[in-house]
DNA sequence: ATATATATTAAAGTAACTTAAGTATTACTA
DNA sequence: TAGTAATACTTAAGTTACTTTAATATATAT
């Protein structure tokens, strides 16, 4: 009869203890910072519960880790991405085109920075409705003129402009000019980053 | 009597709640696809009982959230950073000159993105110096004829050409051409370390 | 008013968590 | 070479609390 463990997905149990070990912790020290017994800890590690969010944040306080560290992926590999100029991934949406600048790979957005070109026609605009997306965006006026909505401020953007704030605020960006609005559009980290 | 709630502190509760209405999806509808009761959906929001880490993976996983999302501190100011053409902070080193597109706030390490414009002069180059710089770099060449040479490998990038690479790989950026090479660049920054 | 849908509450269940005892390893002493 | 003690971790049983089932409230609509 096999052993019960559990989330054999992201095995947190296994990277809390690499840590402590690192750390020279005992789970006796870990169990009184954390103000848990140190049987939990010890279950915890070996994947036999599956702890309260509390409890676990306790542990990455006292470990000092971030709660992302347990449970991003690891099977990312540093993978060097080039994307030539003239093979560009281009999709069009709502009137304005976006040129991808890094591979999307097929069963993973691991990307660190997802970048775009992007081309807006005039009186045309691209807006955001992300909730809980947590990341920052960063935009660079290539050519054209912009206007630039953000949580009740307004920014003209033109030629050479760089504008950057949190993905989570509502946020639009519409061509004001007569011409095509070019910019650069940049993501990080890429939406999803962990925790499916 | 006070009413038992938990975790003041991130209210994590709220935002599910939060983001659960903003999608216009019912208690019954999450519950159903993250395959646990309506009931707890309920306790939860209500910061009534702190879940098992697997329920709110869960959650999260329905909601499309990061779980990061539901524990930041929101105290961090949402900074709008607005950077106009002829305003960049210009810096020489090297032979190469660096244009700053975000500003650099003092006492703030949180911008996810720190952006250049580069103009490196022909037979110059752009190298890595800092070591455990964990994060991931992307550029993008505007003009010129440049060599990448990073982990063994070299690529020839030419106008339009982006690529993107981890930060803690050894990397060189050498202008080949006759012209100056110019290009954007973007770093993320490394996230908090552990263990070290 | 009846029905339907959404959210909360009460109870019973099950699993996390604690306490306490157990094993194993290491170290010290005779 | 034991023999004892101390340390680190695991296991077992009891307690607490998360989770579910089912009932109740509340609002909206037919």
């Amino acid at each position: 009869m096999p052993e019960k463990t559990n989330n054999t997905k992201y095995n947190y149990g296994e990277k809390i203890r690499t840590i402590r070990e690192k750390k020279q912790m005992t789970l006796k020290e870990v169990a009184l910072k954390a103000e848990v017994s140190e049987s939990l800890v010890s279950q915890i590690e070996r994947n036999k519960v599956s702890p309260a969010i509390d409890t676990l944040l306790r542990l990455a306080d006292v470990l000092e880790i971030d709660l992302e560290y347990l449970f991003q992926d690891y099977k990312k590999k540093k993978k060097i991405n080039l994307v030539k100029a003239g093979e560009r991934n281009k999709i069009i949406n709502q009137g304005i085109l976006y040129e991808q600048l890094s591979k999307t790979i097929d069963d993973d957005k691991e990307h660190a920075i997802e970048a775009y070109y992007l081309e807006i026609a005039p009186d045309m605009e691209k807006g955001s409705k992300e909730y809980g997306h947590r990341g920052r965006e960063l935009g660079i006026i290539i050519e054209g003129k912009g206007e630039f909505i953000i949580g009740g401020e307004k920014f003209d953007l033109e030629k050479g402009d760089s504008i950057s704030f949190e993905s989570d605020v509502p946020h639009i960006l519409r061509n004001k000019g007569q011409k095509t609005l070019k910019a650069y559009w940049m993501v990080t980290p890429p939406k999803k980053a962990f925790g499916n």
